[in-house]
DNA sequence: CATCACCATTGCATAATGCAATTCTTGCCC
DNA sequence: GGGCAAGAATTGCATTATGCAATGGTGATG
């Protein structure tokens, strides 16, 4: 555009369309990873496994908020983990108006699965990568992620692969 | 699993481990962009906008298989975008079988608000990045997308900011 | 022209969601 | 202590998203 540029708008626009080239590869990964490794769940409910597995057990409205949805709709989502044995249902004995929602051994063997899976994916890209950028890459991220971290401590269950909302 | 590890283990991790951070904060702003733009319209129904932006009027089948659903989910979810006035349904003059799906000028200005939405998102982090960074940055991301896309020529409605499947 | 492959759509069943009750439980105020 | 407001989970209802399996058309090939 303007060849006597502001001290960094071309360079800010060359980062930002490298960063979203990035991102695409990065969620594409994610989703493949859950495809591959976790047959017959869906996305919802594997993001809800990841919540579980990242904060440990919730109360139903904390993991609902976390993911980013409705109270019932994370009450019916439990509700079928339950039933494939991935998630449990615990009464607080603190207070009977709440219960919380815990990983089952096979829920977080699942989680691990995935996670161990998108690691391998990401590591084989990474080990293409000619070493002379690769220490570049470390800090160039490292900067990238506190630059974005600032204002939100963003969570995890983004970790999934995916959000859904409406 | 290997405790004596090749050359380079350990660097590998690191980098996986910063690309994983990252990866998080990628999906959430993609997310967050969709829903703070894109009022009354569903997430895999922005996706299919996406992918018609992106890779201009297509046929039904084609749209499916990009978004990687059932044709007749693709169907159906063109049905509402055509009923909100985001797309539309054209005959294919060579061959009376297939149709091919666009987008109308409301939709490709949903699309292009919700990218700049991001475009800008992003643009903020890196701003706020040192200048001795950047640099590196760029080459260092554009290391990983060219490692990361040598075997599949991986296509752009993830760019929407997820997926969604089963 | 007869069959086979391809394309879009529709039927059917399940999951995901949100919003609006409903039912308990807690807490707090009088 | 009684009662009432707020909080938590669930359930009812309607819409969307999905996949798989027909169905009905269209094109191509022999």
């Amino acid at each position: 555009m303007s060849d006597e540029k502001p001290p960094h708008g071309d360079e800010v626009d060359a980062i930002t369309e490298a960063v979203l080239t990035a991102s695409r590869l990065l969620v594409g990964i994610s989703a493949k990873s859950v495809a591959a490794v976790a047959g017959p769940i869906t996305l919802p409910q594997f993001r809800l496994l990841v919540a579980l597995g990242s904060r440990g057990p919730l109360k139903l409205v904390s993991l609902a908020e976390m993911l980013g949805v409705n109270p019932s709709t994370a009450t019916r989502t439990v509700d079928r983990l339950v039933t494939a044995g991935w998630a449990e249902r615990n009464s607080n004995p603190d207070s009977r108006r709440e219960i919380t929602v815990g990983l089952t051994t096979a829920g977080r063997d699942l989680v691990d699965r995935v996670t161990e899976y998108r690691r391998g994916e990401i590591a084989a890209i990474v080990e293409r990568i000619p070493h002379e950028q690769r220490a570049g890459l470390v800090q160039a991220l490292q900067a990238f992620t506190e630059a974005g971290e600032e204002p939100p401590p963003r969570a995890s269950p983004y970790d999934a692969g995916l959000t859904h909302w409406t």
